[in-house]
DNA sequence: TGTATGACAACAA
DNA sequence: CTTGTTGCCATAC
């Protein structure tokens, strides 16, 4: 059965970032990192990044914007995506201060294993 | 099978 | 603080 480990199905890693960032509640942040760690693949930070473009294109209510680079910054990948990136995070009490976010203060606990 | 790429991260200077 | 380097690993070709 696939399960969680599916590394043997194409995708798999896509739909367990998907998985995780679902579990991202509005006001908190996670960072790519923290993904990576969560979906089972620590240090493949920038994989995630991958990921998320084809889970959120593939499901576009995931909450993609939620997820941040280490320093609390915006890592965008298109002219403009940034800017709206900040704009959502912003509209869910997000604060930014200097362009970064207080990861201290938003960055996403879980309590349980994802 | 091997090489290149990329929405990152950690570290050195 | 900034810039450069190295490590990382899923995907694409």
């Amino acid at each position: 059965m696939a399960s969680v480990d599916g590394a043997k199905e194409p995708g798999a890693f896509v739909r367990q970032v998907a998985r995780v960032v679902r579990a991202v509640p509005a006001g908190s942040v996670a960072t790519y990192g923290d993904v990576a760690l969560y979906a089972g693949r620590p240090g493949a930070a920038r994989q995630v990044g991958m990921a998320l473009r084809r889970a959120a294109h593939d499901e576009p209510d995931l909450p993609w914007h939620r997820i941040v680079n280490a320093q609390g910054g915006i890592s965008t990948y298109k002219v403009g995506a940034g800017e709206l990136q900040e704009a959502l995070l912003r509209r869910e009490g997000i604060v930014f201060r200097g362009g970064r976010i207080d990861l201290a203060a938003h960055r996403f606990r879980p309590e349980e294993p994802i």
